[in-house]
Parts: structure tokens; C-alpha cells; sequence
DNA sequence: TTGAAAGCGCTAACAA
DNA sequence: TTGTTAGCGCTTTCAA
């Protein structure tokens, strides 16, 4: 593998020069014959610059850091599709820690591994997606001056994160039930205590209230953002009498979703006709689901871009700022919801 | 952020002493009040080697390269998680190009990306997974001396690669639909030019033959492993008379069976009474899907921890080998293939 | 058992 | 316009 020495040799000129000529020094004048043997010579010479010695030079590495809780959850996929190609364009690479990979090998590993990434200088800084980090690695990480972006999370004291329009998501996922003559509407909630789940839930609380819709705390669940959290939430909402039970239901997560659709479909209750139910978050396969998922499609994508944007402008320098992706989110109707033939 | 030197300085002893004792060294002894001491001052600094001056000098960046065609496809999904598990198993960090996101930059950028990870010397060895980049470009990295395993695919002159079996499967699958009766058994396969695509197409015929069932070319179709593709190969079969068709199908991509069914339900055809459905290769959603669909479960994440094994084998300058993963495949038997209706 | 010294490949301040 | 020099933080021979 040819050193910036080998070029040098070849060209005649000083190591130093062909630095300034093939990293496009604006500040240096090159004659225009140099340049042209430099660039004719690690041209021959398959010239690449070792990314190792140029960032202990310079103490960047070009590269970011990713910590998600899972590759494997469909959920994750548009956020991390968007910074994938958000970092394409910028000319970064990625490092993906997954953090589930890390739990299995011991309790402390996770731990241990996110500091590796950036306290062994391999990155210049980090996005953490979702809330599976504890809160205190994060701060420790930031206090330690690390730039940082939280994806679809919030830490107090952090700023420097991106995060979809929850609230304004819930909104429009209780209005297209609404729209549709529900009355009684029910929440499929995510049991974190996390800053996500709570705007969730109180976007649901609020266009309930403006749709002049009573909220009915046996209507609303809490469990975690899985299949089967889903399907045990639609148990005990099942455990309700007929009458007593939502004929619309919002589901946070779309696994929730999926599980919940499940269940309905185990005990014999028809969807939509007996019950509705739309999910928060769109994917592909949600058209192939039984019966096809309507969903609040959120810009997921935009949010994996801006958050590598966000990055980007700390690893410079700039104060961390709270973006809020504000594309409209998108009701994809399909056929999970519909009037019911409920009293 | 503290080194080598402010550690030596306070533990009063030379850097080097420090390298080798925080190394394990083992072929140096040590006193054990040095060592101590060492150790002592390393822990109140927080010390950790930085990687990138490490690497400069060892060679060695514990990093591996991950070439994906994208994460946002359910099939790769299970493999990425192996190769994440086995590589946070072995200390070993994993940087991901997302193929598809380069693509978009342009024509030759992801040509370039490949160079940079490896030419750069950000990594110490490349998993290239799936078939989507080119041979040429393989074969370049290969005869460069880039350790390199390939996975689900082979290449002409590569040693090293990992691959399940998958004329086994495609067995498996056409057994399940013949114990169910079938005797017209279709085909709906990949058109790329891999050896997987071909393994999985020679299976079928094998067992075509091995069960005394013929084969026609009518029902033998290929297109892209995608919804799009299975969508298509299903209007070309429905295009023949019903009694030239075939009564069960085994598809060879999870995505292209989704494809099929959906457009077998457009077209009011009944799955499983009047057309059965297998996939290659399974994915927790398959369950829920409409009807939920019967697969072949491969042992996709052993491929992905196995890929991390032998390139890290080719790391340390053994020969590459070319393994398949033999573990049994599982026949998911679900609602989408049954006895037939017709005769 | 420990230290001295060189150097991995690059960049950047300074000098010429 | 180009070269000299020092050094990023680490490992590793060699010498003591």
C-alpha cells in the first residue's frame, strides 16, 4: 500500500506538499506542473490516505457512531436507513453498535462498549437511537463533552436531539378514527417512561378532548412496544363487557399493533367491524397484515437524516439544538379501520 | 482525554512499561508493585489506548467491514444480527455500508466506498453479504490481499465464504407440499445470476425428480425477490389455464411470498384450498400475514456468526474456507399451504 | 525488570 | 511556491 513517502519520492517533491496538493489545501498556492506530477503519481501509485494516521493527525475519524437497541425490529429500519444515507452523502462511515448484541455478552459489556466508541477515539461522535440506553451513560457521555444526538428520545440537560411530532401523530391517527363516527376510542400505549411514550399519550389525551371525546381510563393500556405487548393489552381491554369496550383502538408501535390485530382476530372480534384499529408508524408489510394496518406514517426518514445533520454541526463546534421534524405525518387508511357496526 | 505518557508519568515509570503491562504483555515479566502502581494510575486518569494510534502501529483496528444491500429489507435482517452478536462477542466493531445508500450518491461512489474502508485502513476485513456487489469488484478487493468472506454467495476464485444449504431447503419445501398431496408443484424463483439463486432452483428440481414429480417450464418463473417480483411471476402463472397451473408454489424469497399472495387474494384465488404457498426463509411477521405463511426457516443468524468467525480466521492469515452452515432447516407450517380443492 | 529510541503515516506551523 | 520539522499516541526492538 503506497505512503504519502512513496508519492513523494515519485514526484519529487516533499511528503509535505503532496499533503497540501491531495487534500486541496485552499490556503497553499501549488504550481500548477507540481500539482500535476503529485496527482500523476498517486495516481500510479493507487494512492489512499491511511484513515488511521490522518485522524491521530487530526483528530477526526470521519466517522460516526450509531447505538440502536436492535437491527431486527421493522421499527427501527427508516431511522437508520436515513442516517445511513445521510452519512453516505456526507462521506462518513458508520459504526452500528447494537446494543441487544451487547446485553447478551454481560451486564456491564453494554456499557463498556459505548465508551470504547468514543473514549478510544474511534468515532467523533454518536447518535443514540431510542430510548435503551440508561439515561446516565448518556449524560455521562455528554458531560464528558462527546457530541451526541438522542434520536426520537429527550434527556433533560442533553440538547442536541430529534424527534417526530408525537403529539401532532396521535392527533391525526384519533381524528381519522373520529372521522369515522368512533366515539369511543382507546389507547394501545407504550409502558417506557420515556419522553416518546409520554407525547404519545398525551397527543392522544388532547385530540380526544378537542374531538369533545371522553377519555376512559379502562380504555387505555400500557405495555411494552412488542407483539406481544399488543396482544396482552388487547386481553384485558377483551376482559371489559361489550358495551364497555372501545370500538376504535390507537396503538402506539406498529409490533403493538400487530399483536393487537392478532389477538382480535384469536378471540373472533371483527376488525373493522367490531373494532378499529390504527397504529402509530407505517411499514411496507402493513398493506400484507391481516387485514391491512392503517397507520400514521411519521417522517422516520428525515429523522435518521437530520439527526446525522445535527451531529455533524456539534462534531463542529456548534452549540446542540432540539429539532423537531415537523413533515405533515401521513394517515395511510387501510382496511383495519372503518365505521363499526358497534351501538 | 488521558494517554499513555500521563499514566507513565504518574506511576513514575517509562510509557512503554505501561503498554506492556496494560496489554498483558506476556512475554515480559513484571514486578508486581510496578504493575500495581500501573494499573492505579490508569484507573484514576481513565485511561483508555486510543485506537486510532494503536491501529498506526499494530495494524490492526479490531473493526470490521459490513457491505449490505440495505437494512431495511426483512430478509437480511437475521444474518446482520448474527454477525453483530459473534463480532460483540469477539471485541470486534462493525462498520456498516448500506450498499443501496451509496447508490443513490452516484454511479461510482459506492465503488469508491468499498476502496475507502478498506484502502484506508479502517478495517481489518470485509463481510460482503448478498449478491449485490459486483464480481469484479470483489475480485479486485480479493486479489489485494483484503481478508474477505462472502456471505449467501459464492464467487468464482474466493475463498472464504459462508452459505446455507440451500438445495436443502428448497427440499424441504417442496417434500412439505408434496406430503401435503401436491403433485403440480410451481416454482417461483430469483433471476439474478448467483449461485444461491441456483442452488435454490436446483433443489426444487432434485426434489421435483426425487419424488417422482414432473416439472414444467410453464411453472417455473423468476423475477426480482421482492413483493413487486412475486406480484408479477403470480400474474404470468394465473395467466394459464387453471388446470395448467399448479397447485402449490414454493417461493424463493420471503418478500417475493408476500408478493404472491397478495396477488393471489387480488385475483380471488383461495390459498391454501386452491393454491398452497411456501417461502424460503422465515421472519417473525410471517405469522401475521394474510394467510400467514408457511416457510423455510434457514439458519440465517449461524451464517451471520459464522462469517464473523472465518473472517477473522482470514484476519489472522489462514486460508479461507468455504463453509455451509448445515444445520436443519424447519419447515414453519402455517395456514398458507394445505391439501388442495382442486383435482 | 525496566528504559531509551525509533517509527507507524499523516498534517501543520514555520522557515526559506 | 516548497521544504523542514515536530509530533499525534501508541508499540516494539534493543540495550541496560
Amino acid at each position: 500500500m503506497a505512503t504519502l513517502k512513496d508519492v513523494a519520492r515519485l514526484a519529487e517533491v516533499d511528503p509535505s506538499t503532496v499533503s497540501r496538493v491531495l487534500r486541496g489545501d485552499p490556503s497553499q498556492a501549488v504550481r500548477p506542473a507540481t500539482r500535476d506530477r503529485i496527482v500523476a503519481a498517486a495516481g500510479t501509485l493507487r494512492y489512499r490516505p491511511n484513515a488511521l494516521a490522518r485522524g491521530l493527525r487530526t483528530r477526526r475519524t470521519d466517522t460516526i457512531g450509531l447505538i440502536i437497541p436492535s437491527l431486527e425490529n421493522v421499527g427501527f429500519t427508516e431511522v437508520t436507513h436515513g442516517i445511513q444515507a445521510a452519512a453516505a452523502d456526507a462521506g462518513k462511515l458508520v459504526v452500528v453498535v447494537e446494543a441487544e448484541a451487547l446485553m447478551s455478552a454481560d451486564e456491564t459489556a453494554a456499557e463498556e462498549a459505548y465508551w470504547r466508541l468514543v473514549t478510544d477515539g474511534r468515532v467523533d461522535g454518536l447518535i443514540v437511537a431510542f430510548a435503551t440506553v440508561d439515561d446516565h451513560i448518556v449524560t455521562q457521555l455528554h458531560e464528558r463533552g462527546t457530541p451526541l444526538v438522542l434520536v426520537n428520545r429527550r434527556t433533560a440537560g442533553i440538547h442536541g436531539s430529534v424527534v417526530v411530532d408525537d403529539e401532532r401523530g396521535s392527533d391525526f391517527a384519533v381524528r381519522h378514527l373520529a372521522a369515522l363516527g368512533h366515539t369511543r376510542i382507546g389507547y394501545v400505549g407504550i409502558d417506557a417512561d420515556t419522553d416518546t411514550a409520554r407525547r404519545r399519550q398525551h397527543g392522544y389525551r388532547e385530540a380526544m378532548s378537542s374531538a369533545g371525546l371522553a377519555v376512559h381510563e379502562a380504555w387505555l393500556t400500557v405495555g411494552t412496544p412488542t407483539i406481544a405487548g399488543g396482544r396482552s393489552a388487547t386481553r384485558t381491554l377483551l376482559g371489559h363487557a361489550l358495551d364497555q369496550r372501545p370500538t376504535g383502538l390507537f396503538v402506539a408501535s406498529l409490533l403493538g399493533a400487530i399483536g393487537v390485530l392478532a389477538e382480535l382476530r384469536a378471540a373472533d372480534v371483527g376488525v373493522p367491524s367490531d373494532t378499529s384499529v390504527i397504529a402509530f408508524n407505517d411499514h411496507e408489510l402493513a398493506e400484507y397484515l391481516d387485514p391491512p394496518l392503517t397507520t400514521v406514517r411519521m417522517p422516520n426518514f428525515r429523522m435518521g437524516q437530520e439527526a446525522v445533520r445535527l451531529l455533524l454541526e456539534a462534531i463542529d463546534g456548534e452549540d446542540g439544538r432540539d429539532v423537531m421534524i415537523d413533515d405533515r405525518p401521513q394517515v395511510i387508511a387501510r382496511r383495519s379501520t372503518g365505521p363499526t357496526d358497534r351501538v
